[in-house]
DNA sequence: TTCCATTTTGGCACTCCGCGACATTATTGT
DNA sequence: ACAATAATGTCGCGGAGTGCCAAAATGGAA
């Protein structure tokens, strides 16, 4: 199931991708909270405790190999150019998470549809985004030289991720505009609401 | 069970009052994940049955009637005068909903720990904060005339969850300092990161 | 070829949460 | 006394998750 470098022991019955693909497919037939593991089971032709043995959680069956993605995402930021404003290499760095080829878009689009639009998956991913905001907290406190749970720090780090977030679920429903359009645009507008001046608004 | 306007019928066995100050003890005792409903039950001398009716999950015990306060948070920004900032309104409202009466903030700080603690609670608490993030952007959304769909809107309430977060887990770190300041800081920091200068961070 | 080591699968059983159904109990009002 | 009401308790089911262990399927060594 998980990498073998030995030849060795019977061979896997399926793969993390086989599974995701069925499971997608049940999804959008029935919806995840109707699709049970037993389904995904049977239209494989394997057992539940193997299905369930692939993934922690059922809901962990939506976000596939996230922990690789965020690995990359980890190594993107450390190569940023040291003098590059700090804003602006957390931008490249969600820019480059977030590009696949474009024959793969379609997939990722229905994706994140399935798990910004069901609520278990909702909040599942919090978990995840846990872990995508220490990545981002972690650079900033080491470009910055302070501690990561600096208040500063973890603010940043919030706030990035409510940037790309939003922008994201820009990108989802218009896929017209480029995410790298929308991101600027979710951080000008932020600007504008966090500027003193004279207008109330 | 819920209010009851009509004195007919049986009386409630417990109160949600009751419940949660059973289960937190047992929290505090067992953990979170290790306490079962059946143990909150008998600890009351009440079926399990009777317990499940009084929240919708074993999660939402953890963060009680928080739905009333959610309302009286949205009332608070509704009263807002027109021509205070939006950003102050939106802090002073966060001020406003953690304002709780002294005697009952150890109890505030043992709930938020716990659900800032407890991966599953971290999870399930999404959903809590969809709802707060919605009662922002309408405010915003309001105020400034754009549907709440705007990509500014929603960029503004996530980005104010973001800060009121990070400030208030400031706060539960290091109780000496007033929210109200970590708040001013948080905002400030954020300022600082998104400001375009010459500086690299 | 035969056997052994290895690795995954599959089956079983159990706990826990959540929920629907329905009888039971305890109260108020007539 | 009896009807109406409203919450409780009991029962049973489906599904997720998990530990345990035997069975199966491979590669390698004797």
């Amino acid at each position: 199931m998980t990498d073998r470098p030995s030849l060795r022991g019977r061979p896997a019955a399926t793969t993390h991708a086989e599974i995701e693909q069925a499971a997608f497919r049940l999804f959008a037939e029935y919806g995840f909270e109707a699709t049970t593991l037993d389904m995904i089971a049977v239209e494989l032709g394997i057992s539940r405790r193997t299905v369930a043995r692939y993934y922690p959680s059922k809901n962990d069956i939506a976000w596939g190999r996230f922990d690789e993605t965020l690995v990359s995402f980890k190594e993107m930021l450390d190569a940023m150019p040291q003098d590059l404003p700090l804003w602006q290499a957390v931008q490249r760095g969600v820019l480059a998470f977030n590009a696949v080829p474009a024959a793969e878009e379609p997939f990722l689009r229905r994706r994140m549809r399935l798990i910004l639009g069901t609520p278990a998956l909702q909040a599942h991913s919090t978990l995840r985004y846990v872990e995508w905001r220490t990545v981002v907290a972690e650079f900033v406190a080491r470009r910055r030289g302070v501690p990561v749970g600096d208040l500063g720090v973890q603010t940043i780090a919030n706030a990035s991720l409510s940037i790309a977030m939003s922008a994201y679920e820009a990108w989802l429903d218009d896929p017209g505009t480029p995410l790298a359009e929308l991101l600027d645009e979710a951080m000008a507008r932020l600007r504008g609401y966090l500027a003193v001046t004279g207008d109330p608004d």
